[in-house]
DNA sequence: CCGAGATGTTAGTCATCATTAACGTAACCG
DNA sequence: CGGTTACGTTAATGATGACTAACATCTCGG
């Protein structure tokens, strides 16, 4: 909907507490409170956002990791899904590591199990592709990937898409090898 | 100072917006418009806060660059310094690199200008090991690598910080190679 | 044509919040 | 002692902002 997608961008930049139902409103061509035909208030809004962006991201690499044929060709795959996503939707990226605590329970819940989710499936990948690394180790190693890759915003301009996607999987791709075999 | 210690906890937890001035007074034992009596607005609370984050931050880059005796040996200082401060002070870097969009010109400048100092003296170094990459690319790979090591607050417990170090150290290190080898 | 239903609009209402005012108090210095 | 300085306190004050109400309009299916 273009009404989140323009709320995604505001939240980005100002951060959810710094943007007004009437700011959202506006950039989307209504004024303040004709959103409330669409979300009962601004929690749900963002609610929704989240929701779906991490339904989004789990179905990706679900899908990924059923369709692929070696755990190394999933990780490939798995980092093409996060980079695309990061350097497509850098707004939703920001906002879904960013807001989450202003959700209220119970969506809360719901949301943090999806990422969740989507944080095993990888750790998931990375073990059958080193069974001797502990788990807890390559969960830290996935989170420092995700703000790597998540990291895209904050550059925005330096280097167009086109050269960034392919740095961006080769940097993530040595961190990764570099989590487990060093020790 | 206390204050801002307890300011940066609250920002990096619920954002510049939804904090209040009554938050903060809290945090540190005295209620409200006491703050007044340190700061001159809520805005100049976090400027001095950021300009105190980013002049630390570029002090340390230039301490360990002119000390240093190789470009490799400086890299690798850097690379100390930013864990080390993602690692002891995570509410400052997450604030540092969230809300500079709240802090009123001309702060902002003096802000930006620090930041932008602190990354080229990275730049800088990597340029030292890898004069055929482009500076463009070089940037772009050193925010990649803040990305990494500033994530340290979402994984926050995943790892003891003994462990998360040389993790830390070693993905980065790999990933700036990386960025600089493929291609 | 008509009456829903969906979607907007503008004008409240009620909280919250940054900031200021007016007013202590305690230490310290002359 | 007298007064200045540093630091707090509890009431305003004035905006802003989320949300609700009351009131159009427009599109359909009948």
């Amino acid at each position: 909907m273009e009404i989140l997608a323009a709320a995604a961008r505001l939240f980005a930049a100002r951060g959810f507490h710094g943007v007004s139902i009437e700011d959202i409103g506006g950039a989307v061509g209504v004024s303040g409170p004709a959103l409330y035909r669409h979300f009962s208030g601004k929690d749900a809004l963002l609610a929704e956002m989240l929701l779906d962006v991490s339904s989004r991201l789990r179905e990706s690499a679900v899908a990924v990791a059923t369709s692929s044929r070696s755990p190394a060709e999933t990780l490939d795959a798995l980092l093409d899904v996060q980079i695309t996503f990061a350097l497509d939707q850098p707004a939703l990226i920001t906002v879904h590591d960013r807001e989450l605590g202003n959700v209220p329970e119970p969506e809360r819940r719901g949301i943090r199990r999806l990422q969740r989710l989507y944080v095993e499936e990888w750790v998931t990948v990375l073990a059958e592709l080193h069974p001797e690394c502990p788990p807890a180790r390559l969960r830290a190693a996935t989170h420092a990937v995700f703000g790597l890759l998540n990291s895209t915003p904050h550059s925005a301009g330096e280097l167009p898409a086109h050269a960034m996607r392919p740095l961006l999987h080769a940097m993530a791709r040595a961190a990764i090898e570099a989590s487990v075999s060093d020790h």
